[in-house]
DNA sequence: CGATTAAACAGGGAAAACCCTTTTTTAAAA
DNA sequence: TTTTAAAAAAGGGTTTTCCCTGTTTAATCG
């Protein structure tokens, strides 16, 4: 309730619709104002390095050029006060995981209540950091730190294939559709095998899933 | 608004600890009030039988001696006019649906919040239905009628072969674990696999968690 | 009781999955 | 350009899964 200067803002999103709706939201409320948006990454950086410096930047991930892994890299090496949130659709642990990784504050789910928004933008303030719940609750029900590295680790082959036989594909027709030998697919199943400690692609999909890698 | 008579509402639960609680909750409620609570469907047969004639039952699943599934039929064929909703915390689709099929008016998850509990009743009252929104959501994605009715077809067997199935036992273990032969648990595995069209046991589990039969 | 029906079981074979190890290819570093 | 390391591929074998068909067993019923 003190009177004081409105907190200054930026958001980072190529779909610009949803930027500006957000830029009227966030306008609307008395402790926050936009000073910009910008398209991707790269844009960003033009802007920041113009003397355009906001405190907060709401940042989303699937962007052409620079996408949000890449900016939020760059934000924490040069501007490390900036708050980054992340704000994205994707709710996997994989994803959450690698931004938290690159130094963002706080991870939203874009179909948070616009009040959820405000009390979300409140606390990162207050406390430095903010999730949404499902993110809270994702975080918390990876008890298992050493899947975290596993999963941090994974190389994008291996996630493909991962998702692949979540499917009723044969490794065969996995192979097909990756353009690789069989014998390499057969490869990649071993060796998540054991990093997983799993017995057979029953346990792989099981995996998938807890960790939202695909959705049913 | 209107100044009318209580709903009358009989409790059936043989967590005896929940039925009072329960109980003092919607005594504190302005249209409803609870006339008895009865440990299972037995007991309840008793206490209808006695002249005890409630409006609405909540009626509780697991139960000894008389469950959810036969009391809701036994209430359908003797008192229609009864409107039972169904509490309780199993939220698969199976459960659900051998529920509705035995003529309850709702389904309720047991994890609701107190104000929804009045809301639920009132709806049940108004429009003569209601259901938690998790189980509108469950019947909601079942968009497929034949596998529901495959789903309630399920024998005991099949349903045990289809959980262990999601674990990563080998077909030969689970038979063990069923004590039965690995030619009986192949006979149910070929069996499944045509009626869900499926091709290999990763479409089973995809299955069973879409219908919630299993948690991750 | 024989007849019917469903559940349990079996024979037998082909295809996938699984597993260990080694070699080739590719790309980056020294 | 040689070294090194990682990714891709392969050799080759065992186990499990998958699939078709047929038989035995058990329970139910006229």
């Amino acid at each position: 309730m003190t009177k004081r200067k409105k907190h200054i803002i930026a958001i980072v999103d190529d779909h610009s619709l949803f930027a500006s709706s957000l830029e009227k939201l966030i306008n609307s409320f008395s402790n926050f104002s936009v000073l910009f948006h910008a398209k991707n990454g790269l844009e960003l950086q033009e802007r920041i390095e113009n003397g355009f410096l906001p405190e907060i930047i709401l940042l989303d991930i699937n962007m052409p050029i620079m996408d949000g892994f890449e900016t939020a890299e760059w934000l924490m090496l040069n501007h490390p006060k900036i708050k980054t949130l992340a704000l994205s659709m994707e709710d996997d642990e994989l994803t959450i995981l690698r931004m938290l990784r690159k130094g963002v504050k706080g991870y939203l789910l874009k179909d948070i209540h616009p009040e959820i928004l405000n009390h979300a933008l409140q606390e990162l303030m207050d406390k430095g950091y903010y999730h949404s719940e499902k993110v809270s609750e994702t975080l918390l029900n990876s008890l298992n730190p050493d899947e975290d590295v596993i999963l941090l680790d994974l190389k994008e082959n291996e996630l493909t294939f991962i998702k692949l036989a979540c499917s009723e594909m044969t490794y065969k027709e996995i192979a097909d559709i990756m353009d690789l030998s069989p014998k390499t697919i057969d490869g990649y199943r071993q060796d998540l095998f054991r990093k997983l400690k799993i017995k057979n692609r029953v346990g792989l999909v099981i995996f998938a899933l807890k960790k939202n890698l695909i959705k049913l």
